[in-house]
DNA sequence: AATGAATGAGCCTTCATTCAT
DNA sequence: GATGAATGAAGGCTCATTCAT
């Protein structure tokens, strides 16, 4: 488990791949800079010279993870913006999970962890990060519930959507921590399990679209 | 927000009563054994001679919170063991989001921290609480999705149902930390998000239960 | 010079005379609570559970320092108020290098340390303490220079006579500095030191007054 | 309030003038070299590069305080030898007083944090420095005390014109911590403070010799 | 049964100094 | 000559635990 960081790279890199690494494990207070200075092969006075303090080793440590990330990941999914309003949730459902399983993405571990141990990180990554990728999926899913949808509704479907993203984000994490436990799906084959979701919700999203128009025959496929 | 724990209560349940209110707050680590002492208006060391130590307090405080909780949720919902499947399916997510909506409720808070700050007690968590919970859902989702229903099929679905009624934790539990944030529905009115999640799973599982059984006709209305 | 303090004192008490001396020799910054607590004889830790941080102990030590100088020397020296302004003044000189000088008093080596490198106690010492001396004195003074003094002359008399003494307070540190380095007939009898500053002071002060009513012949004893 | 120096001057020019400055103010312990090599804009090696060690550096600056005062101040005040001894203790008083008042004479400000918190540089300071001045002075007061005067009763004149001096020392660095505190004549006007050390002095200086010559008459008045 | 007092281990931070270019 | 990077030592603080009534 303790992987050192390898000598070649320059020690606040090595400090950055280390810190984010372990606080995406153990979150900002159980995370020791003296644990994360021996991974990164360096003394516990670097972190001060190349970051003032814990707090901005974190900070960095986020935008290093969430800068990986986007490297790799493109929020929609690479779906077309031409594509129906269902594609393209679909596509950003597929890219959430994608980023979420993959073991070595830390940005959502540490959101994860802020979550349940919030400091005062969270507002910003809330502000500047999840707030935009949550308004467009909002906007989505307002679309696939046609012209009838109340915010509420809105709200609701995306919380379902949501929450089944997040649920890997909590296996994944516990597999980390207690890897003979059980068999997880999920997570060996995260792609399937994104079809799942995206599957189950627009059935979800459908039936209630349904529920909204009653005008119209029977189910959706009235012809 | 600190209520001290009225004195008329012994030593050891105004102990358990502030531990299990502090570590559904703050979790095991960053709860300190003063702060619950101060709470419980009783000295450090009181601990030591009630609990021996502080992981053994924590134990005794999940029970506790545990124990008091079964007296208000039964699991089932109080749906009849001879109703439908799906009526027994809806009546397990109502209970549960009830549970975690609940706002003096802190097994689920605690439950909340341990997922992602995983300390010794987890695993016997899981298997005294949760797994039996979770076999008993995964048998009513098999009975939804029908004979043919594959072992994946009903994980998945299982992880999406679970995967919503723990979302509305991580909101709960973020509305305590950042009040004036942002108005979130789901805790507003969370009998009208557990109707959601029944309607929106419910769904998810008849689309897969069609898709499941090509006999009468051969998926979504086609044609 | 590291005399540690007896071990029939409790702890908290060890503690406030260790600090006091050290604070006194050494001032806020450069007293390390590593040598405080190794001189009473106790644990590092202490200090926190007693005191709580380094900055309460130094208040404290402070107001302990003070205390055990206020039950030996009365500020105004003992000498009856409706005696002549000059000797009310020769009493409160007397009585501020007789605490001065005493060895076992460290309430003005600690403001010696504090007036070179202030912290925030500062202020508190010169409000609740000196401030209140500080206008008796001026009031004396201004009695003695007759009817016809302005505020700046009494001022600055003031500080005539303040600078005297506290010189004794500079030397009286740099001797315990520099034991062997000169002779200080100041220090070695202070009285006499005392006799001499109130002798000048007042000769001071009434050679002013001689300028301010140049009205009455030539010097005092015009009769 | 924190001026850089400029920059063109050489390196070495600039943290002798930033390290005396900053010495003056903070004294040697609490003085940072990181603080004195910003102010100097330059890095923090070069102290040790130039200086060898932050004890050369204290050393040098000290040095570079004194001789910039030397230049400004004659410490005979500028009074001929050939005038009488009160004109020339006069004089040495007033040229002390105005170097202790000037703003940008950071000698004397060094020398009053050492005297509070003494290094291993004292010794020379007042080896070289003080005593010769001193020596000087004590001359003078011997003379303008007469030829009966004794030794003590030299030295204790001397103690009371120096600590009248060293008074203004203390009140200039105080107002600096506490700009707002209080209204300071002897630093508004120094020179009419260093009028008034020198009337009150040699008052009480004659005082003195009257005593000590109890041919004329025997003491004050006495009828 | 209960508690005030005491303690040792661990953590973050600061800072003068040194290394290697 | 000058500097960015690195380091070891030391200090203050927190906290669970234990001791002694």
């Amino acid at each position: 488990m303790p992987k050192p960081i390898p000598k070649p790279l320059k020690t606040r890199a090595r400090l950055l791949a280390a810190a984010s690494r372990i606080f995406a494990e153990k979150g900002f207070q159980e995370a020791t800079i003296a644990e994360i200075c021996e991974q990164a092969q360096t003394n516990i006075a670097s972190v001060n010279y190349h970051f003032r303090d814990k707090e901005s080793l974190y900070l960095e440590a986020w935008r290093h993870a969430f800068l990986k990330d986007l490297e790799i990941y493109p929020s929609d999914g690479g779906v077309d913006s031409s594509a129906s309003a269902e594609h393209r949730l679909a596509g950003r459902i597929r890219s959430l999970i994608a980023r979420i399983a993959d073991e070595d993405s830390h940005f959502f571990a540490i959101i994860n962890k802020e979550m349940a141990q919030p400091t005062s990180l969270l507002p910003e990554i809330l502000e500047k990060e999840i707030n935009p990728q949550r308004q467009a999926m909002l906007a989505l899913i307002g679309e696939c519930l046609g012209p009838n949808a109340d915010d509420r509704t809105i709200h609701f479907c995306h919380a379902s959507i949501i929450g089944q993203c997040f649920h890997l984000l909590k296996v994944k994490h516990m597999q980390s921590h207690y890897p003979a436990r059980r068999h997880n799906p999920e997570l060996q084959n995260p792609t399937a399990f994104a079809d799942h979701v995206v599957h189950f919700s627009l059935a979800g999203i459908q039936a209630l679209r349904d529920r909204l128009e009653p005008s119209l025959g029977d189910d959706t496929c009235a012809q």
